[in-house]
DNA sequence: AACGACCGTTGCAGCCGACGCAACACGCCC
DNA sequence: GGGCGTGTTGCGTCGGCTGCAACGGTCGTT
């Protein structure tokens, strides 16, 4: 739509792969050095991007305190943080929160495993949507077109034996999490790490969010973790009525 | 520089304190509501800003993603994270990692506590400049006239009794930092909340990073806090060394 | 030391892309 | 139904952006 503002966007995931030079970022945009050292310069300006002693960019620390403050401003966050707390205190496992926007699935805040074993996630990353229970759960929960939609258009990487292969066993498993309310992901990324989700539902029914508990099989076998179903259920259920309770927060 | 650049990211600080609508926008930006909705548009390509259901406009999970991976690709975070973690498992207490970028300071990673009462911060987040142990090393580093003007264009809030109260106060405090090569926050941020850190250097000997433990008063006193200071000078040392060891790592 | 190669920077003219206007299309409430 | 407040579209005009070419700096090389 709008030509700079495009390119100047686009400077930023090149940057995200690691700092570049002036050349090397005009060139990878295709347009002239003077036109990526003004687009620089205003993102430099505006702090989202840092110029290195070295002359070269990198991303700026802007781009965190956005990131950071808007995390911090997702009010299911602070509706279900009390509650995730209480599931990690009960169980000990790692904890997740996560949302959908657009085509992917971001964890949105975790709380960490009391296990020497944890694990690797990161808030704000996005998830693997084909195999990730949190996915899984807020997937099921679209329109039927825009679910059949989506499950063509994405890619189905073979993360273990057991991911989901391509888009029809993909859509015959949301199906199923409709309709039990909930999820798994057994070693279905990584092949010794089990996790169970259930969804946060809005006033209106929807699902707005999901979490989910993750263990390693080293600390807990799969059977062991499914025991832990009612109690996941129970805490996604608290925070859903918390959460249709406060309700309107127009900021 | 660039005006169309420069009024996107404009609309970035705004939509992080909450979500906005269109109109909203455009009066805050002071543009006609057709040029808020094509940069709004562009910007929502990109998945930097997301469209609630209900017409209004958030932070879009694009930002949170790059966020992350930028983090992830800040070299110094691989070469320090083990060494990280082995503080943490010594001494039990939250160990953070920090940079400087611009005039602020952010955290890039940290290993959480064992203990159940725990400091709360977040990776991406600025530090407070003034009372930080990771802020007053990074930037007792830099050179004089730098310091001294950063010094007395920065804010000093009064978190508690003990925060550093002015400019003159603060430049005290980074020489004796600086020449002892560590630096304490003692109850500057939070009342009952110590932190003790030291230096990462390069291969040049600037200071490139700073890490800190943290502890509350309940778990350990400041004294027993100060007794770990061997441990964390050889950590930060240990991790100048491989930093300086592996070098260049040009992307 | 002088050279050349490379990178970042500046001024400028032309042109295209972004701008604001005005009109339209919705949903909502008085 | 009429008024409002949204978000959206098409279009002409002007201005900001673009790419060029030329300059200045710092290396490494001969």
């Amino acid at each position: 739509m709008s030509q700079s503002v495009e390119r100047a966007l686009g400077i930023l995931p090149l940057l995200a792969q690691g700092p570049a030079g002036l050349g090397a970022v005009a060139d990878e945009l295709g347009v002239h050095k003077s036109t990526a050292l003004r687009l620089l310069r205003t993102l430099n300006e505006h702090g989202f991007v840092y110029r290195c002693p070295d002359g070269r960019y990198r991303l700026g620390a802007r781009l965190f305190a956005l990131a950071a403050e808007a995390i911090e401003n997702l009010d299911i966050r602070e509706v279900a943080r009390p509650h995730l707390a209480e599931l990690n205190q009960a169980t000990g496992h790692t904890v997740h929160l996560a949302l959908h926007q657009d085509d992917e699935v971001v964890y949105v805040d975790k709380v960490d495993s009391r296990y020497p074993v944890r694990m690797y996630s990161r808030i704000g990353r996005p998830v693997p949507l084909t195999v990730a229970a949190v996915a899984k759960l807020l997937l099921a929960d679209l329109p039927e077109a825009e679910r059949r939609a989506l499950a063509h258009r994405i890619d189905y990487p073979r993360y273990t034996a057991r991911s989901t292969p391509d888009a029809e066993a993909f859509l015959r498993e949301l199906d199923l999490v409709r309709e039990q309310g909930w999820a798994t992901d057994l070693g279905g990324h990584e092949e010794s790490v089990n996790c169970l989700g259930a969804p946060v539902r809005g006033p209106d029914g929807r699902v707005v969010a999901a979490l989910s508990v993750s263990a390693p099989g080293v600390v807990v076998t799969a059977e062991g973790l499914l025991e832990l179903l009612p109690q996941v259920l129970r805490t996604a259920g608290a925070i859903s009525q918390d959460y249709s309770g406060v309700q309107e927060r127009t900021a």
